[in-house]
RNA sequence: GGGCGUUUAGCUCAGCUGGGAGAGCGCCUGCCUUACAAGCAGGAUGUCACAGGUUCAAGUCCUGUAAUGCCCACCA
């Protein structure tokens, strides 16, 4: 029984049927196969804790170019996975928790992590299926986590490697401290706001005179950790009390005034208080002095047992109390309002501590530079180029990375210490005693690694690695990474200087940077805005297809989106087009199939045929030079306008009359091109085309998913597509004229063509069917001589003749001379133009041919058009 | 303080390596034409931010200016 299409399109109907069958059947599955050429994209883990929201919608570029790669016949990986987000996903379980009125103190580690695991089983598997929704054809038979067994063992061998060869190392060093989280931070993790702030100024009674030095700060609780004051060594101003001491007066420490030419004479009062423990800068001064390191912070931001009277004051309280008593000491000199930069925790917003902490750091030099080599060297490319300096920039101001945090939910670091010597071992299994005095009793580190440390490894740990296999030899380098901008630094560089230190390769080709989807007021989504349309609710309204299409096209690589609904209904509205557009072909179609291509096609047949041939070619270059956006609009106007409103209008007599002798021959056409334009249209759209190609082919399984067309030398046919293009303009020339005339479209007219070409006349008389339907016409004559035109008949000067149309109505004459004489002004200021061109030494000598003949050519075509316009306004000047 | 975008039709945006400005939506006119009113035919609208420069030729390349957005940065 033959298969019909539904009367109007319904996404609903088809998507999750369809999504379903291709799973059963397997076709996402991608494996070893030497007969083929890989193809490779790891998808970017989503964090377990997510929800489909808009910017993963993105992931349609991903799918869009997998889709296009299995048609081309690669063997196409679409690798996907979930990341065990540590941070995020433990906020979210202590949250939790905590309505439960419990803390991570109650439960202990180890029912801690019971739950963590719980809520993975819960949630993980959401956003997964929310992809599936969209239509990812992803293997999901290789589904990863960044905790599961493989990609654990792959995080402890890297952390065991590098700690060997030096580059993983432990150390007390100034850290990013969230006060909220209590964990440290890195520093691609710490935002930097601009806030209003005060600069309050103090001063230091200078020990042994009566003089003070005045400085000012933003964070005047530091004051309880300073170990020195500095002055520049050139400042006038101060240079003689270089040597001396002041005395912190809250806490009656006697700190030296050092010089140090870090400090900016000309900044404030040219004094600067140094507080090692709290500030960057501070710290690598007291390095430089030998200043002793005061930490006056406890892990919540309060203060300790350094703070003196200040001891379990939350930082503010202390901040606000010292004001106050500097004050009362009558050592506050001024406050001043000033906006300045602040260290934000990304996650919770909470500013940010510089704190001195015990802490496991991985030394970036030596991995930086193999993974700006490869950019140099051109193995790695950035889309677009610009983002390239955005990673290289990174890289070449790197600083270690602090990878340890003081999390639960993580992998733990592998670093055992021994409880009597204090040796340390780094081992992937748990060591039963000390290496160095075999004692038992060991205690592994408490913390865990940051959750990029795992998705570094992402390209390569998911195919097994560290085991030797034919996948990671397969599959790996990747080809392409599809990722937003934003993460460039927490991801990409964080995978290319992995994979080139564990593989000794990069781990992809090519990085394809997406934008950011906005919402329709161009803002960032966030969560708490809650802005931003549901992806779900979108693909239930209009389908997953439409979102997909609505999201890719009109976008160039790199640029944010805008969402917007009315983007998508008229999305929407295309993928109905093509689906009636496939109904009345359906129609209209015979049982039997034709198989080979008749040899009794029309110039309209070749005409669309060639066009088709070229818009599978340049798509197919566009999709390679990821240029999804200018390929789908190439796809949509050659469907809608090429397609729908021309070659079916004009191919409509043909199927209407079952004795055409050529109706075969447009049926062939009309499903073939169809056909071509599902498969261009596969990867953006793949549930309808789908759905449309089964119907079309009454087949249950498909084959679309295998075959990419193919541009073919054959179907090129220069003198037919001329013709249709002469014809074309003709049809439009008499509707416009028609619209102009107020003729009613129900009102049919008689067409006259005069010409004397023999060519065009028989163009015309070819296309003769058509015209009169497109045209609205009774009849056509085509002839040489305007022998009984009526006088009274509006012209259309066409090149190489002339076309008639006597209405009825009596045409104002005065108007239509007017009309015509602007015609022939038109073309007078062609031909002008075109000459003017030409006889510019510099052009002619310096343009490509083929832009010159094309000017020659229109000078031809536009002086002809001009002697018909011409003879026109003789001639109703006369009969006038 | 550096770096990178953006500025094109009323709105949202395309426009690849320089060779006569485009789409969708909106707007105006007219059509229920037996695939589609989620449609058809026709139409209007742009000193391509500004100023210089290179070139036979600039929305496209170079320099500068202005507006706007983002990223990076230890000035207390």
């Amino acid at each position: 029984m033959k298969k019909e299409l539904a009367k109007t399109y319904d996404p609903k109907s088809i998507e999750e049927r369809l999504y379903n069958s291709w799973l059963e059947k397997k076709y996402f599955r991608a494996t070893v196969n030497k007969d083929k050429t890989p193809y490779t994209i790891m998808m970017p883990p989503p964090n377990i804790t997510g929800q489909l929201h808009l910017g993963h919608c993105m992931y349609t570029i991903q799918d869009i170019m997998i889709r296009f790669k299995r048609m081309q016949g690669f063997e196409a990986l679409w690798l996907p996975g979930t990341d065990h987000a540590s941070i995020s996903t433990e906020v979210r379980i202590v949250n939790a928790m905590a309505k439960e009125g419990l803390t991570k103190a109650d439960l202990g580690r180890d029912e801690f992590l019971r739950r963590a695991w719980a809520w993975k089983d819960e949630y993980g598997g959401r956003i997964v299926s929310q992809l599936k929704k969209l239509g990812a054809s992803c293997d999901w038979d290789r589904e990863r986590f960044t905790m599961d067994e493989g990609l654990s063992d792959a995080v402890l061998e890297v952390f065991v490697r590098l700690y060997e060869k030096g580059w993983i190392y432990r150390g007390e060093k100034l850290i990013n401290w969230c006060p909220h989280c209590k964990t440290t931070i890195s520093d691609a993790e710490v935002d930097h706001e601009d806030k209003n702030g005060a600069f309050w100024h103090f001063k230091y009674p200078i020990d042994g005179t009566d003089e003070f030095l005045t400085f000012a700060t933003t964070r005047p609780e530091t004051m309880l950790g300073d170990t020195a004051i500095a002055v520049n060594p050139d400042d006038e101003r101060y240079k003689k009390f270089i040597g001396k001491t002041v005395t912190v007066p809250i806490v009656k420490r006697e700190i030296p005034i050092i010089a140090d030419s870090y400090v900016d004479i000309e900044f404030g009062t040219g004094v600067v208080k140094i507080t090692p423990a709290h500030d960057p800068n501070d710290f690598e001064i007291g390095i430089r002095h030998n200043l002793p390191i005061i930490n006056i912070m406890d892990d919540d931001g309060s203060m300790n047992e350094n703070a003196a009277t200040y001891k379990g004051l939350d930082r503010y309280e202390a901040r606000k109390k010292i004001i106050a008593e500097f004050k009362d000491l009558g050592l506050f000199v001024k406050e001043e309002p000033i906006t300045h930069s602040v260290g934000i925790h990304e996650r919770c917003n909470i500013v940010i501590e510089p704190l001195i902490k015990l802490q496991w750091f991985v030394k970036m030099e030596d991995m930086a530079k193999p993974a700006i080599d490869v950019i140099n060297q051109g193995k790695l490319r950035i889309y677009p180029e610009r983002f390239t300096k955005n990673y290289m920039g990174w890289l070449e101001n790197i600083r270690d990375w602090c990878i340890s945090r003081q999390l639960w939910w993580g992998h733990r670091i592998p670093a055992y210490y021994c409880e009597d010597c204090g040796e340390i071992t780094v081992s992937k299994t748990a060591p039963d005693k000390c290496a160095k005095c075999k004692s038992t009793t060991l205690r592994q580190d408490e913390d865990t690694l940051d959750t990029w440390f795992s998705s570094a490894l992402w390209p390569f740990s998911t195919l097994g690695w560290p085991n030797d296999n034919e996948d990671l030899s397969y599959f790996y380098p990747t080809d392409t990474l599809v990722t937003g901008y934003d993460i460039i630094f927490f991801w990409v560089v964080r995978m290319v200087f992995s994979g080139m230190e564990q593989m000794g390769d990069i781990p992809f080709k090519d990085v394809l940077i997406n934008g950011l989807i906005r919402d329709e007021q161009g803002r960032k989504l966030s969560k708490s805005l809650g802005n931003g349309a549901d992806p779900l609710e979108v693909i239930d309204k209009y389908g997953a297809d439409a979102l997909r299409f609505c999201l890719i096209t009109g976008n160039a690589p790199g640029n944010d989106i805008r969402f917007n609904w009315t983007k998508v209904e008229s999305s929407r509205n295309f993928i109905n087009k093509v689906w009636n557009a496939t109904r009345f072909i359906m129609m209209n179609m015979t049982d039997e199939e034709i198989e080979n291509t008749p040899d009794n096609l029309t110039a309209t047949d070749k005409w669309i045929l060639t066009k088709m041939n070229e818009i599978v070619k340049e798509v197919t270059a566009n999709i390679e030079a990821y240029e999804l956006g200018i390929a789908v609009q190439k796809i949509y106007d050659f469907t809608w306008d090429e397609f729908c409103d021309w070659y079916i209008e004009m191919v409509k007599p043909r199927l209407y009359n079952k004795e055409d002798k050529t109706r075969d021959a447009a049926l062939y056409t009309l499903k073939a091109v169809l056909i071509n334009i599902l498969k261009l249209l596969h990867p953006y759209i793949p549930f309808v085309t789908e759905e449309i190609f089964l119907t079309v082919q009454n087949k249950e399984e498909t084959i679309m998913l295998s075959r990419w067309p193919r541009y073919d030398d054959g179907l090129r046919f220069e003198a037919e597509t001329n013709e249709i293009e002469l014809v074309k303009d003709a049809v439009k020339a008499i509707r416009n004229i028609r619209g102009e005339m107020n003729v009613p479209p129900a009102k049919k007219v008689k067409i006259f063509v005069v010409s004397s070409d023999e060519k065009i006349a028989q163009s015309f008389k070819r296309a003769e069917s058509y015209v009169k339907t497109l045209a609205g016409s009774s009849e056509v004559f085509i002839q040489s001589d305007t022998a009984g035109i009526d006088d009274g008949a509006v012209s259309i000067v066409i090149p190489g003749g002339t076309i008639y149309l006597p209405f009825d109505e009596l045409v104002d004459v005065e108007k239509e001379i007017l009309r015509l004489s602007a015609e022939v002004k038109k073309y007078e200021n062609e031909i002008e133009r075109a000459e003017k061109k030409l006889a510019n030494e510099g052009f002619v000598k310096k343009a490509p041919q083929a832009l010159i003949d094309e000017e020659k050519g229109k000078i031809e075509k536009y002086k002809e058009m001009l002697r018909g316009a011409k003879e026109q306004v003789e001639r109703l000047g006369t009969h006038h």
